[in-house]
DNA sequence: GTCTATATGTAGATAGAC
DNA sequence: GTCTATCTACATATAGAC
């Protein structure tokens, strides 16, 4: 197939790149905002304001609210599944594939890209609302589920004598761990305040999870 | 200090039968409706109308969405803490206590509530929504966290050589998989579908709990 | 593409009849 | 205590000027 205007016939002109901008201003505060808010408690107005854009503005780019919403999620989405994908496959390449290692490929390309950069902390808010509420149910199974079946078989293959219902409700209870981990900052520090050593509570998690699967 | 009328200034006489019945169908309406579209996403007219009642009569005994939900979500908070603490005093007049006998008096009530009374699946989605938000910590900190604080020690007493951090952490991520498995009946079927025995998920999530806080 | 003004619906809350 | 009618505010969405 060419590269010509008919492939696209929607779209009669290449965006500029001021356009780009400001959709991308428009999604990163559509992020933030729904992942402070929510879906329903977060306006039109609030990303309006938190982009510095007129409300019209949000509107053009974002294609009504609830299309807002699909593409704040779906934009990293695909970057984070590449990068678990890739350290599962890094652990395979290296020979010794382990349950710790791989629920280090799942676990750790999140928390490392949360620690680097806060924007990934904000979507990992966003994810674990995307978790929870069934409403959005079709957003999960276009954009996570995919992956989680790679590692489901990687697991499986591990655990031959387990059944596969105890390793699903098993990895499901560890993602749900690792959301809890990412999106409460103080949830453990409600309890025991100190220094904020992340990397450790990541370590707690790998262990707490391989070792509760190993149990099975 | 005496029971006389001066205790109760405000209220001038105990509410009638009749107006304890419509109170009772108020807060249960509350509890469905927020449990399923979360507090910004539910409505009064939504409640009036689960309810049977009018929209007035809603704020009447309500006082309000904000304090609604606040005591749908206390009316539950205290019968669940007995519970729990019930069943860890019984572990310990037996006097063999293990990590896994302590997990299983902190999730089994909710879980065997859960299974016994649909209302109580629909309060465990209530407890979610609070545990997740950090607009909720108040609720959190007033209804939940003392219970939480006397696990926590019994866990402590059990692991004296593990980091309090670790074990601050491992019970932050078993709330949240008891959470997930009480939420989503469905979460798990949608990876392996197959016959509903929840009870042996029950029994999959105190192994892996107990497996992982051991495994540290 | 960007921004203003506005149309239309519905939210939470309340005053007052019954 | 219960229910109706209504007030006020703000939501999403859009039409059209620039």
């Amino acid at each position: 197939m060419s590269e010509t205007p008919a492939d696209t016939p929607k779209r009669q002109r290449a965006p500029s790149k001021r356009a780009l901008q400001t959709k991308a201003r428009v999604l990163d505060a559509a992020e933030t905002v729904f992942s402070i808010k929510g879906f329903d408690g977060a306006t039109i107005r609030d990303i309006a304001a938190e982009a510095g854009e007129p409300v019209g503005t949000i509107h053009h780019h974002g294609g009504g609210k609830e299309r807002l919403y699909h593409q704040a999620v779906a934009r990293r989405a695909g970057p984070l599944a590449e990068r678990r994908l890739a350290a599962l496959a890094a652990v395979k390449a290296a020979g010794d594939v382990t349950i710790e290692r791989v629920l280090t490929a799942f676990c750790s390309p999140f928390f490392d890209l949360a620690q680097e950069d806060p924007v990934w902390r904000c979507y990992a808010r966003l994810v674990a609302q995307v978790s929870a509420d069934s409403r959005w149910r079709e957003i999960r199974a276009a954009h996570f589920d995919p992956a989680f079946e790679v590692f489901l078989e990687e697991l499986s293959a591990l655990l031959p004598d387990v059944p596969r219902r105890h390793i699903v409700a098993t990895f499901v209870f560890s993602v749900s761990a690792l959301l809890a981990l990412l999106t409460s900052r103080d949830r453990i520090g409600e309890f025991e305040a100190g220094d904020i050593q992340d990397t450790e509570d990541l370590r707690s998690l790998i262990r707490f999870c391989a070792g509760g699967m190993a149990a099975g």
